[in-house]
DNA sequence: TTGTACGCGTTATCAG
DNA sequence: CTGATAACGCGTACAA
């Protein structure tokens, strides 16, 4: 490889390379004369290091790794790639760079194999389970990590946004609008964030001195076709309004209402989670709740490169969320 | 850290370190005995060699970088996604892990960083744009890479799925329902991809000897907002129906179809690319261009290794997209 | 302020 | 078949 190394450039330049590698990490006394002349040197010629070398000198490797699970479905991809987006521009700032592991339901292989084989400093989780395997596995391997999403776990340092708040606003809204009957499509139950949700729905009704029935809640609404059995029982019990938990579920919702001629919000009212275009631009537009993930990314990422540096750091609890009301609550 | 070092292995064996790393590694000359007592050693106490170390011996990173545009959208993402999976899997199967880089429009920073650092030994592309800086820059950087899209560059080592036949054949089956005026609603023109379909829905004209008009063809139907004059002119000019080049301008398509009033595929028939459960489940359901974007992956990711290896490798032409005929253009 | 020498954990070379 | 020893490219005590 015609790649320069720092030996060459301390041989063209007739010093030692200690002096060029302070010229570069600005660490050590150098005269301001030398750093200058190196600095012009490697710019001219193009010289980077070694970023493999630094890595085994420094005992870092200078990337961050990021768990994709690969089930992720068309929507929590968007909020996946605004999470990498966010841990991107810090990463890039701090020097790093993301590795990417993918994983499969409970196979923490790969995700194993990342950690095992010392290419990545901290790993970010990007969603939690009830039970969830990476965290498991990350929690013994004694890597730092930084989960986005709540877990139970103490030991799991977590930035979240707090959905709990965030349902319960939206389902308060509702209330106030006169719904005293709800459903709520849920995701599925395996994730704690489905739950957090639930537990913000049930919140609004307690707070307005409201009752409200577990039967109200359907988990796993997708994966189990729900949604014709939710309109048909809210129909039938003339319910004031559904939450939808994800933009799949509103479309669900919306399509389902035209053909059986339930109008919203006339027959009908109707909130999502997860603001995207899909909602703003649907026939009615629906209410739904606006996350800043970037946002979320930029912090995880900031809270991790801090375990790395063996920091102190605290859960980060955001509230970056903001309710957009629409033609379907109206 | 506590963490094991082929030191510790071959002091623990009473062997050099060079035996254990051939017992691992397979090279050389061993005796099936004491790979046998190394390979129970480290299986019973867990060492992994240290990925940093052999980088820095074998001068190979065991990385590729894959590009992701942070301008991708909804639709583009879960395309993303499988070539993701697809080529992490192959990339998992030969060691390799995948190094994500976001670059942004033609600021090609975050790319250049990855390969002048050293941190990657091969690229892959997820795109071709027209002018593309980032296929300049691998081209200038010496780096192997591999496209999945077209490019007119010979230099560039292309795996592409055949979005031109496509197109046409998907074009061919509205004229074999009697259409003869079809209007194309295309992606962004920057991007070789909607070239390379438009002029697949040219093709099928010809091929069937009927005239065709450059006005058909909408670019950038999309940024502009262009769907709803695209539907007036359709009813102007008795059009017969609409290409689409992904869900997106599908969904414009028939939610604008439904508050003018024109019934699908009644008034008017509806094709689009890029099938996914949006157009299935869509009323009415939407003809669509199936594509295996894994497949893509895999083959990308496996000709990249290829051309890492220093094997003489090809440009791939796939074949693998099916279309599949629903409701709107019964 | 600068340079020497060694360590980081592996693989590869070349003797034995 | 096995074992010293030298790379790989860089950071860093320690010495000058």
């Amino acid at each position: 490889m015609g790649v320069l190394t720092i030996d060459d450039v301390a041989q063209a330049l007739g010093v030692s390379k200690t002096t060029v590698s302070r010229a570069i990490s600005g660490k050590g006394r150098i005269s301001t004369k030398t750093r200058e002349r190196v600095r012009q040197y490697i710019e001219e010629h193009n010289y980077k290091p070694n970023a493999v070398a630094q890595s085994l000198a420094q005992q870092k490797t200078f990337n961050l790794g990021l768990v994709c699970p690969i089930e992720y479905e068309i929507f929590n991809l968007t909020y996946f790639h605004r999470c990498m987006l966010g841990i991107s521009e810090v990463a890039s700032d701090h020097g790093y760079d993301m590795l990417i592991s993918m994983v499969n339901g409970d196979d923490v292989a790969n995700l194993k194999r990342i950690v095992e084989n010392h290419k990545v400093d901290g790993v970010i989780l990007t969603r939690t389970l009830v039970d969830d395997a990476c965290l498991q596995y990350l929690k013994q391997s004694g890597i730092p990590f930084v989960v986005i999403g709540s877990t139970p776990d103490p030991e799991a340092v977590q930035v979240d946004n707090d959905h709990l708040s965030a349902c319960c606003e939206m389902t308060s809204i509702l209330i106030a609008k006169g719904c005293r009957k709800l459903f709520l499509a849920g995701g599925e139950k395996k994730n704690i964030i489905s739950r957090t949700r639930a537990k913000g729905f049930c919140e609004a009704f307690r707070k307005a001195g409201l009752p409200v029935d577990d039967s109200w809640i359907y988990y796993d609404a997708e994966i189990r076709g729900l949604i014709p059995e939710i309109l048909q029982r809210a129909v039938q019990e003339h319910a004031d309004g559904i939450v939808c938990m994800d933009e799949k579920l509103a479309a669900a919702v919306v399509s389902a209402c035209r053909e059986k001629e339930i109008r919203i919000p006339g027959d009908l009212k109707l909130a999502s989670f997860y603001d995207s275009e899909f909602l703003s631009n649907s026939v009615p537009a629906v209410t739904a709740v606006d996350i800043d993930d970037t946002k979320l990314g930029i912090v995880a990422a900031e809270t991790l490169l801090r375990l790395i540096r063996g920091e102190q750091v605290q859960n980060q609890h955001l509230r970056n969320y903001q309710i957009i009301l629409r033609e379907s609550t109206t």
